[in-house]
DNA sequence: TAAATACGTTCACTTAAGTTAAGAAATGAT
DNA sequence: ATCATTTCTTAACTTAAGTGAACGTATTTA
């Protein structure tokens, strides 16, 4: 399971017998079942999470109903936003599948980035590269329309289409599940046609 | 005119005057006119922007017209994903008004970081702050509606309707020039009645 | 200053998403 | 295995955004 993280760690920087040690030593890997809570609207945490294996999502319940905003898999870290403004969470995150998360906290954070001054160059470095790529993404989001954003998930994450509901994916389109069902029938009636 | 960004820096890190001077040497503050390019779509680049004063502008060119997707003000930093990712830029960057900013490069900064690393940690922590910022931005955008959207950014950024051009607002609000003019014709319409 | 260009609004029409409701299919729990 | 719940689809209707065009008003610029 450690192999998962150091094959993904040595992409970006070397690292040491030592600092492999030390973050074995931080014993920081979580299984979870699927459909498990690990953040609630309201709470506090300061808990960041980086995926090992399986899927996780935040979503708001607005006017009663959840609209998921972000699907989180293999090598994606999450810092919740109320971790970063140490206010209540606006949103809730759980597990779409079984997975397997290592947890993370600023302190742990400040001690390792002390330690090991090159775990915050990969951190700035994740950071910014993660930055830019949700601003593609963002920027391919408004410049396209509901079936073309399906279209391209379609082509740039077919893992997430089979993953996870439909009625989720819809929010993470910025649309309402019957117009997804809908959707979806266009364009099988096009391919047809 | 260094003033503004060491009392932009200070609400992050203390800087000695020994990293002030290590700033101000590197000489890197320029001035650009309403209108002028700083990249555009095809090139590559290896220049960063921090907005002193002014404002600055993304956007692509799709079926020959113009989409703007972000805005830059005082005191924030774009890195174009043409640096990150090393290949050509997808989309252009120029001045909404007359500007001041801050250039960087990746060699720069591998400079500053190893004789200061409190600067390392300074990006860290403001390219984190504004990931998770921009996760809230992007999860407001899906979650409402163009007027929503409008009305959003009329109480949380009102400055931006004033100091750019509706057409330009309208593909950031991921919509049509004339579907903004329609939708605030329609706020009018019910303020009135 | 005159002509050209760009910008914003309005209108009529088309297309697609939101809404409400019903029913079928899949999933989970007892 | 059965029942209950959740998920997905379909349909009819409403609402709003996309499209194409026209028009008036800045703003450039020749």
């Amino acid at each position: 399971m450690h192999d998962l993280l150091f094959d993904f760690i040595s992409k970006y920087i070397a690292l040491t017998d030592d600092e492999k040690n030390a973050i074995v030593s931080l014993d920081v890997f979580r299984s979870f079942k699927k459909g498990a809570t690990l953040l609630k609207e309201g709470q506090k945490s300061n808990d960041g999470y980086f995926v090992l294996k399986g899927c996780i999502r935040t979503y708001y319940i607005i006017g009663g109903d959840e609209k998921t905003t972000a699907f989180y898999t293999e090598m994606e870290a999450l810092t919740p936003h109320c971790v970063i403004n140490k206010a209540p969470s606006e949103y809730y995150i759980s597990c779409v599948e079984d997975t397997i998360l290592i947890f993370s906290t600023p302190d742990m954070e400040a001690e390792m980035f002390s330690k090991f001054p090159k775990f915050e160059s990969l951190c700035r470095i994740l950071a910014e590269e993660f930055l830019a790529k949700q601003q593609i993404n963002f920027d391919e989001f408004k410049t396209s329309s509901p079936e073309q954003r399906y279209l391209n998930l379609l082509q740039k994450r077919p893992d997430l289409i089979q993953r996870v509901p439909q009625h989720q994916l819809a929010s993470y389109l910025g649309i309402k599940p019957q117009s997804l069902s809908r959707l979806r029938a266009r364009i099988l009636e096009k391919d047809k046609g």
